[in-house]
DNA sequence: GGTAAAGTTGATCGAACGACAAAGAAGTTC
DNA sequence: GAACTTCTTTGTCGTTCGATCAACTTTACC
């Protein structure tokens, strides 16, 4: 880590976090590189040097949303015993995530780029991808509990069950985002989570 | 309707339904003047003629995608005889029309701007209130099955039901956005019907 | 202190944005 | 066919877009 020339002068994770939350807030088109900049602190010409381009700050961006507001959802799935109560403890932290009072409403990996002119083709497949992890996590965490023996749905429903919880949590977010409070959002999970014990415990209910 | 002066050579209505298809793809800010006039076959100049502003536009567009594409839910949800089997036939004939093979995948009133620029508030709280409708409209259908007798949920409750399935209609558009063909909605369809008798007949589960 | 390296500033690039004005073209009515 | 109405084309308005360059400043190393 060479030190040698002039420090930069505003703190590089800092200005991420501006990002973040303009990013979380308009969009990815929705938000210019004027507006950045102002939110930042800085002129332009420094966002391109620390962090190269538009595109590439986004992809920053998204990875510090990943490591922040993304992971209270992912370590409910980690760390709970049992695969029904780390799904309900995911939907419950998500909707914590996207209703604080501090931060935008709704998950920025859902609200941020669903359609888009064709030339950002690249950036809403970067996000593409990332909802289709989450789809695979859920999935994963579904066939762990199979092996733990805490779930006995047979296979092929298991991506059904991954797939439709994946579903409430992407609705999750654009109620959230229109405007749904906390309080609205837990009875939604209740509605959800109703849903587990006929899909897991009654073989005459096949669900694919 | 008088008719003097020089006749339109451009049918509006057909028009319109180009401009419809690409802010379906493309999303309100992501689809340019430019993209539309070529689509559409007209000039620019033609579209404000006829169409007024660029918001103007999509107002209509939106309009005539509620009377094509939001028409069979809506029937669905209307002509049903038993509320449970209303909420299931506009599930699936929501998955039918955003699965389309001759349209976009995904619903046009959820995916054309979740977010965006500051100078675009008044649309996205456009596209907000026609969401809140969809809302409404599933509340007055349990609220009817309530009067039919084929519904004996709790009132308090209905509204978490109601809720939960506008969630659930939000999430199949990213899903479907997201590549998600019809077999793979209709089960999370089943999924998420499975969770209606827990709903609607355990008063030991309360929703809310 | 001299010099090299890195950061910041301000100006500006070409392109595209939404929107509109003017003028010509084409039809209808009398 | 004359007068009038409306549509369409062409061009361009001012603005903003993402991106970059040259000049200046500030620091570290020798």
């Amino acid at each position: 880590m060479a030190a040698r020339g002039r420090p930069r002068t505003f703190d590089p994770d800092t200005a991420l976090r501006k990002a973040l939350d303009l990013f979380w807030e308009r969009g990815y088109e929705g938000t210019s590189l004027n507006d950045l900049a102002q939110a930042m602190g800085i002129a332009s010409a420094s966002i391109y040097a620390c962090f190269g381009s538009k595109e590439d700050l986004f992809r920053k961006v998204m990875a510090l949303y990943g490591t922040t507001s993304g992971e209270p959802p992912r370590r409910a799935l980690r760390e709970q015993p049992t695969a029904r109560a780390a799904i309900h403890a995911m939907l419950r932290a998500t909707a914590d995530e996207i209703t604080r009072p501090d931060t935008p409403h709704g998950c920025m990996l859902i609200l941020a780029a669903p359609t888009g002119a064709v030339e950002n083709h690249a950036v809403r497949e970067f996000l593409a991808d990332l909802r289709h992890d989450m789809l695979s996590t859920i999935k994963d965490r579904l066939a762990r509990g199979v092996t733990d023996g805490d779930l006995t749905a047979p296979p092929a429903s298991l991506d059904a069950i991954a797939r439709y919880y994946t579903t409430v949590v992407q609705g999750l977010s654009v109620q959230a985002r229109d405007g749904a409070d906390r309080a609205e959002l837990e009875a939604v999970i209740t509605c959800a989570m109703a849903a587990w014990d006929m899909l897991t415990s009654a073989p005459s209910h096949p669900v694919s």
